[in-house]
DNA sequence: ATTTATTTACGAAAATATTCGTAGATAAAT
DNA sequence: ATTTATCTACGAATATTTTCGTAAATAAAT
């Protein structure tokens, strides 16, 4: 498992694989599209280039290929949160929890969630 | 207020004029010479772009500059959790609490913030 | 069969971010 | 007074990321 840090692009892109799963060019593009503008072609070249990293894998399907997430969203996200906390919050993990929870919206069902998450690291103290 | 984002280079920097307050070039270079290798005209260079974009402000004291963070820690981090929460957990901000908390060591004083923080949202529900 | 559309590969341009060398000014040290 | 050190300004080199044009191949449509 390498540290990989992903652009900012290709965080876009793993995002709209990660909701379609396995998926052409075309498909990723199409999805794309929807949040911003950009070309076929620069979709395909960031695809090329994140096969080449290994963080996507991809199968040939005729003449198409089909491409993949490689790395997991979980994996993704906890790396991104670690370096998130280091350089936004100084390395304070709670103070990123507090201020997010201060400043969004949840349902009681989420909130009914991260009651029992604390209840169970309470435990685990 | 605009929604700048900062680069990673100027983020360790108002870090450092977060927690300095008013430093001087010399003085922001020897706290970030602690984190990486940074020469100081890079360091100086970093500010001056800063300056012009405002995220700094300065103020002449004889022959050099004291600088300052012109954005506050708090905003700066409101901003980068909103884009963060949309980039790499799809808009979900629970998400991203609860994969922080589940993954980060917590004290019992600050699960009990936390769990008080809980308690007011549930009120104003 | 020819044209049109869709695909990948390649490479380079454009945009953005980072780094630092050099020069000129000013202060401090000798 | 002269040298040395420290500071800012400027600009350019380097690195990274993003964008897309063009060509070649293949399939689809006419």
């Amino acid at each position: 498992m390498e540290p990989i840090k992903p652009t900012e692009s290709e965080l876009q892109i793993l995002q709209v694989l990660w909701s379609l799963g396995q998926a052409s060019v075309r498909q990723v593009n199409d999805e794309l599209s929807k949040v911003r503008d950009i070309g076929y072609t620069t979709t395909l070249k960031l695809l090329q280039i994140m096969f080449e990293k290994k963080i996507v894998s991809r199968i040939e399907e005729g003449r198409y290929h089909l491409y993949e997430a490689a790395i997991t969203e979980e994996a993704t996200q906890q790396f991104l949160v670690d370096k998130f906390v280091d350089t936004a919050f100084r390395g304070s993990a709670m103070k990123l929890v507090m201020q997010t929870l201060g400043n969004h919206q949840a349902s009681k069902e989420e909130l009914d969630e991260i009651k029992k998450l604390i209840a169970q690291m309470e435990q685990n103290a």
